[in-house]
DNA sequence: CCCTATATGCGACCATCTGTAGCGTTACAG
DNA sequence: CTGTAACGCTACAGATGGTCGCATATAGGG
């Protein structure tokens, strides 16, 4: 059966979201990137503590490159946002999307034409990573 | 204009995630009866902190009966986890469902036949509501 | 081969959040 | 008037997360 995905990741604090981000976006970062990217100027010390937890918690991993960390992502964003999802899912509904979907037309969130083109889209998708590898 | 529907709700910790449940699940509720429902037993201080932040973050109102406090959800389960959904799509990806769906398909969440199902769904739900009101 | 610049390892601090509860206060039944 | 039930308020400890400082190790330049 599939591949057990692992369970969902721990919670980030916004630091470590937005580090995440980075890391996401550069595809491989090195704390000195990280740094330089930021929003806010912080210390060498405290990026390295972030995204030593960062891996600690698995969201990255990290590889050395002559005495440098260079770190990346453990997984894709998209995957670890359905995690997240999935998640809440389970925490309010008891695992039915079907009411958070609903929820989700009823904030304006989403809409049926919407919808369906996603549906469309995710078909699309599938095929192609299927395609892929497998 | 839509009726600007309040921004994210703050996070729930584990045990006044539980409480939020009840209140859904029953209506209303009294410290007193979420007390009895709770999984573990806890003093009913407890009990009635757990409300009263929940009624602190948005989560429930509460009107008065007699001198005891009836509590009942401010918003229904669907909205608030549709709108926890929102946060996440949001954070991780720059508000861009669609990578979320792909990754829900992805980690074996979701499949075609399921979205598109949820689809009509949805529409079905839409319909019914725009026929109550409008 | 030694020295310095750099990158790392690790521990520490503090503010906030959450679970859990005790205690003083108040209002209504008898 | 008094006891009881419900309330408000404060407290407190444990876990997180943001932010660093400092001791250490190691690659090169001289």
């Amino acid at each position: 059966m599939a591949p057990k995905i692992d369970e969902s990741l721990p919670d980030l604090g916004d630091l470590e979201r937005e580090v995440m981000q980075l890391v996401w976006a550069n595809g491989t970062v090195t704390a000195e990137v990280v740094r330089e990217q930021l929003s806010r100027p912080l210390k060498e010390s405290t990026v390295r503590t972030v995204l030593r937890r960062l891996e600690e918690k698995g969201y990255t991993t990290h590889s050395v490159d002559g005495r440098t960390f260079v770190y990346q992502a453990a997984e894709p964003r998209g995957r670890v946002a359905a995690k997240a999802v999935q998640r809440i899912v389970d925490w309010f509904c008891n695992g039915s999307m079907d009411e958070v979907l609903v929820g989700m037309v009823d904030t304006a969130m989403l809409d049926q034409k919407k919808l369906r083109a996603l549906a469309d889209k995710v078909a699309k998708a599938k095929v192609e990573a299927r395609g892929g590898r497998k």
